[in-house]
DNA sequence: ATGAAAGCGCTAACAG
DNA sequence: CTGTTAGCGCTTTCAT
């Protein structure tokens, strides 16, 4: 069923039947309705393509995923915030377009969905040559919104992320207050921009009560149950082990507390661990692990703010920059209870 | 730069500029290649919308995620699986449309993709509505592939899929050939799909060798660590405790590992384990267990073929429905070595 | 309040 | 080999 088709049964014009449908005021309410019931009953669907081609507007938000084998704890996180931002874009009826792409074809990419006209605006997912791409895309004029943020760049540009900084302060000033002075931060990669944070916020704390971090306290790694086990097996196997971890990850969390019961204690009995992003749902599933949030809902709700963003800079190019930071809440483990106190 | 422009800047035809650059035979290859220089010189990128509002193609793939809280383990594979299809479908100049939809939305989706003309075919992920989803989509008649399969349809449709059957018999004779004869399978949610064909390819096995499964060596539920824990608990405090675990993902067999150290025993020593899905990258990471595939590579290659195959479906319609089975390999986690045998 | 007509940027008959 | 002429399905001036 197309706009001809459906007019013609009316007996109306295209554009009495178009300017019914979307909403302009110079229709008569009577025949807005006739339109809209017969639109109704005869499932017709405005072609996408023609409707963009005769607006001008793409009526899609693409999302660029750098695929780098660096990133892939990144995945986890993507798959919800995606949900989220699709979430946004069906209520808005604006289309999702998804491009993975290596890293060297990024600017290319950006480029050519410019050039070609599908999409109105980007979301950049998991800025890593930060600089260069936002550069770019200032350069190529088209609105987007960066999912987490490049310390690096110092031209303006629109971002969610969590803030890492303050949740990991949290975080280290909650153990604190149990009374830990031995705090083992197990961390993501040094060069990422939130490992980076993270890393402030737990050395922020521990100079605020006069505590010197140690070096052989933090370890700088891919997140995963392997390097968490690794690091802190070689924590608690030092001089003067902790008492405490903080880990950036649940995975890096399951290694850790490995290390913890193979050396025939308890995690959450005899040495507390809080983790931060629950990528893998654990809250969800009751898993008896401490968890400092950025939960996989709190991911979501990035998606769904992002992509909010995008669609408002798309509607009103002259908005202003915005720059969102999601604070993380503390969740403990469901059968946790509160981390115990110790020396 | 817009073809009219770019034509008269040439001074040729529309027409023959797009003759030109869409590799009609008609064309002198002198003017080809004058027209081809000035395309790249001009940065001239003809009009997505434009053309296929012309041609009648979409010129992409529609990508259908179901939104349900039970599918959470679905989410790392789905992006693995998106990364390949994304691959072939950028090397054919076709787009990717991802549409997230709660289960409740999924045939208004289906029939708008089609409607609106979005999208010229469909991968359908996660079946699990399958009859109804599969039998919608035939009537709708649009060309589309499914990421898995759904036992109870008996329609003919176009599936890829790890034939988990064949996976887990492998996996069971590779046990039993070591000696082992108390296997536990700790499984998925009972009425997925590639739960029961997993436990018929285990069943299988050791029907084979005359060994009744014992049902409580069993266990179905979600694959998170903390259920694999649980159930490995249960099944080692029995009466007669299992000798060797079959997992089917990597986070379950995190969780059997805990509880085999909890009781002070060491995996691939004591008890053996394997694994089916790597979803985590945990080859790729030299974790210490031994898997059984579904690597994350092989599910990528699982999405560019089966971007491959609606690639071929939307180009020719009368392309017979092809039905792909990919065969896991055995992987033997590095620092591990072939599981021991024990009686 | 409604309609006629002119595009949006491109491809595809149909000439020549 | 190249060009002319219609559209693809919709929105949007400009009339009425």
């Amino acid at each position: 069923m197309k706009l001809k088709e459906l007019s013609e049964l009316l007996n109306l014009s295209q554009t009495t039947v178009s300017r019914a449908l979307n909403g302009y005021p110079e229709v008569s309410e009577s025949t807005r309705k006739r339109v809209r019931e017969a639109a109704e009953t005869h499932g017709y669907h405005p072609n996408t393509r023609a409707r963009s081609l005769a607006t001008g507007r793409a009526m899609a938000i693409g999302h660029v995923l750098p695929l780098s084998s660096k990133h892939e704890m990144m995945n986890p996180v993507f798959t919800d915030f995606i949900a989220g931002a699709g979430e946004v874009y069906s209520a808005h009826g604006y289309d999702m377009l998804l491009s993975v792409v290596p890293d060297e074809l990024q600017e290319r990419t950006y480029r050519d969905l410019r050039n070609k006209g599908s999409v109105d605006g980007l979301i950049v997912h998991a800025p890593k040559l930060a600089e260069q791409r936002i550069h770019l895309l200032n350069e190529i004029g088209i609105p987007y919104v960066v999912h987490g943020r490049a310390s690096d760049s110092n031209e303006p540009y629109a971002w969610v992320d969590m803030n890492n900084t303050h949740a990991f302060k949290r975080a280290t000033d909650f153990l604190l207050d149990l009374g830990h002075r031995r705090i083992a931060l197990v961390n993501g990669l040094a060069d990422m921009d939130f490992a980076i944070r993270r890393r402030a916020g737990f050395e922020e704390a521990l100079a605020e009560r006069g505590i010197e971090p140690e070096a052989a306290l933090v370890s700088s790694d891919e997140m995963t149950e392997s390097t968490g086990y690794a690091a802190a097996r070689g924590f608690l196997a030092g001089p003067a082990p902790p008492t405490a971890f903080l880990a950036s990850s649940i995975l890096s969390a399951l290694g850790i507390r490995r290390a913890i019961e193979e050396r025939g204690l308890r995690m959450g009995r005899d040495i507390s661990v809080i983790t931060h992003d629950d990528d893998l749902g654990y809250l969800q599933n009751r898993a008896e692990v401490p968890v400092f949030t950025a939960t996989r809902s709190s991911v979501r709700d990035a998606g769904r703010l992002a992509a909010g963003m995008v669609l408002e800079m798309v509607q009103s190019p002259d908005t202003a920059v915005r720059q969102v930071l999601l604070e993380s809440e503390l969740i403990l483990g469901q059968s946790t209870g509160p981390a115990p106190v110790f020396g």
